[in-house]
RNA sequence: GGCCCGUUCGUCUAGGGGUUAGGACGCAUCCCUUUCACGGAUGAAACACGGGUUCGAUUCCCGUACGGGCUACCA
């Protein structure tokens, strides 16, 4: 029988999840939906010194915002593998097992080094100009560990408590062979690979021996993670090989990166070219900056994910848009692309766009409430819910609809003036004048009469300036259908702005 | 430097031994709209290079170049 699908989203609590991250996360949720299968976090905590209190928070709450909730895990109702912090983990005392049985089964070994001594092996291999200067199978050799050591000398050490590292013992010139679902098979061989610290000397596992005991422990079946992890990958079979669980381990899928727009190189803080880094804002404690996230800056979590599946990954046929629910049904790793995808903040936002067009008038109207609400307007749902419908397909924001419709909800203040130095004179005063009476008279006061009476006026009277017009009454010199804004508008209230105009702006 | 991964329009990508190399974003032109946008139409725009294999390679193999990642008691 196949192993049930159970994947895990394992975040350090470094600082704020940015996007790559979400992304990683994503395709864990999607590849666990598809399979019916089990979506977990686990936080991996094991660097102290780089512990920031509020990330675990932020995390949850992105995951949270985006849609792409665990349902096992820290925060989201522990299951039956809690806890799910490693640093919690640790106090039970299964990683300091596991590195025993690496131990004893000959694939791990302690280290005594100092720090300095350490440098100093460094210091030497580089004077030396070895190829790739690092503890490994020859190096180790001539360092303080138990594999020079005598076993009295060990227990000698180990007894006064000196400080220890266990390392894994990475065999010399042996084939390294590993399937990746997006890569394929990959070889590597043993001696480029260092002898990588598996228990830190202050009782904490590193990454390599925490993850892999973690994804055991909790029946992990497939391990999706970023590209960066593709180069230890070999190091872990390694470790499987020595539990002598190589066979059982779980499948690996490594992720291409998120690379800058322009530029080159993974995606940074600072260049996303104008777009966000973060889901959420987030404020670096250490730094004093703040980073603002894409809900704050009016994304719709659907268009920030559908955005953000479709980098490194297609659904097969040429759809862009796509629910959650049709991601879950397409989704598999083998159509995951090898290249990193530079991130394109302008399509990003065409997917905002899309989204924002799918949305029903009363549905934007209730999102543009709290704007409303902030700048002290009011006014009945039903006149809101039909400015957004006219505002709409000029928007990509909800916020845009405000930017943009302003002059909807507050007369204007001030009149495009290049279009009034231009166009206002004598004869155009004239005519918005006279075009005032016909105004008036038109009853029903919406979009079709008004039109036809704009065009029985441009018959008897002469052309009418529409730009000049619609400066008037709405401030700009373009927006959408003249007469359906003044049909929105109503009667009173755009003579009351063209009046108001006349006696405003002076002839120049 | 070493190791690993990669390379189709500017960008995201489809495709895959024989195609007019398809779509989307962006860009340009036109239509629609008495404006802008939306929508529609059209256009410019790509298989990194060199060798093989083959009747035929953008597709398979090998090199080269370029890009990226890793190279910590960080993840």
């Amino acid at each position: 029988m196949e192993k049930r699908v159970r994947v895990r989203f394992a975040p350090s609590p470094t600082g704020g999840l940015h996007m790559g991250g979400v992304r990683t996360a994503l395709f864990n949720y999607l590849f666990a939906k598809k399979h019916n299968g089990d979506f977990i976090l686990r936080i991996e905590d094991t660097d102290q010194t780089r512990y920031v209190k509020d990330a675990e928070r932020y995390i949850i709450e992105s995951l949270k915002w985006c849609g792409i909730e665990p349902n096992e895990g820290f925060g989201f109702g522990d299951g039956p593998y809690a806890p799910y912090r490693q640093s919690e983990r640790k106090n039970t005392g299964i990683y300091w097992k596991y590195a025993q049985k690496l131990i004893e089964a000959g694939g791990a070994y302690y280290a005594f080094d100092t720090e300095e001594e350490l440098e100093e092996m460094r210091k030497r291999l580089e004077a030396a100009k070895v190829v790739s200067p690092q503890y490994n199978h020859i190096t180790r050799m001539s360092m303080r560990n138990s594999l020079t050591l005598s076993a009295d000398q060990v227990k000698e050490l180990l007894d006064k408590n000196t400080p220890f590292v266990i390392r894994l013992k990475v065999p010399r010139n042996e084939e390294i062979r590993f399937h990746d679902i997006i890569r394929g098979w990959i070889v590597v061989n043993s001696s480029t690979i260092d002898d990588k610290v598996l228990l830190k000397s202050d009782g904490m596992p590193t990454y390599h021996l925490a993850h892999i005991v973690d994804d055991i422990e909790m029946k992990i079946s497939h391990v999706i993670r970023g590209e960066e992890w593709l180069p230890s990958a070999p190091a872990h079979v390694l470790t499987y090989r020595y539990l002598g669980l190589e066979n059982e381990m779980p499948q690996l899928a490594h992720l291409p990166l998120i690379l800058k727009p322009d530029g080159k190189g993974k995606l940074s803080k600072r260049d996303t070219s104008g777009l966000p880094m973060f889901p959420l804002n987030w404020y670096d404690e250490r730094t004093g900056e703040s980073y603002i996230g894409y809900r704050e800056s009016g994304f719709f979590p659907e268009a920030f994910i559908n955005m953000l599946a479709l980098l490194g990954w297609n659904p097969g046929n040429n759809q862009e848009i796509l629910s959650k629910e049709e991601m879950i049904q397409l989704f598999s790793l083998e159509k995951v692309h090898k290249a990193g995808a530079k991130f394109d903040p302008e399509k990003t936002k065409w997917f905002n766009q899309q989204y924002l067009r799918k949305k029903s008038k009363e549905e934007l109207a209730e999102l543009l409430e709290p704007i409303l609400k902030e700048n002290n307007f009011t006014s009945t749902k039903e006149y809101v819910a039909n400015v957004c419908e006219l505002m709409k397909e000029k928007a990509h924001f909800v916020k845009e609809i405000w930017e943009l419709g302003k002059y909807m909800f507050v007369e204007p203040t001030s009149y495009d003036e290049k279009i009034i130095q231009k166009k206002f004179n004598a004869d155009s005063k004239k005519m918005i004048e006279e075009l005032l009476n016909t105004l008036q008279a038109v009853q029903p006061f919406d979009e079709q009469n008004i039109h036809n009476a704009f065009e029985n006026f441009a018959k008897e009277k002469g052309k009418i300036d529409y730009q000049l017009l619609r400066v008037f009454i709405t401030g700009v010199s373009s927006g959408p259908s003249l007469a359906k804004i003044m049909e929105i508008l109503g009667k009173e209230k755009v003579i009351k702005r063209i009046e108001t105009a006349l006696s405003t702006i002076l002839l120049s």
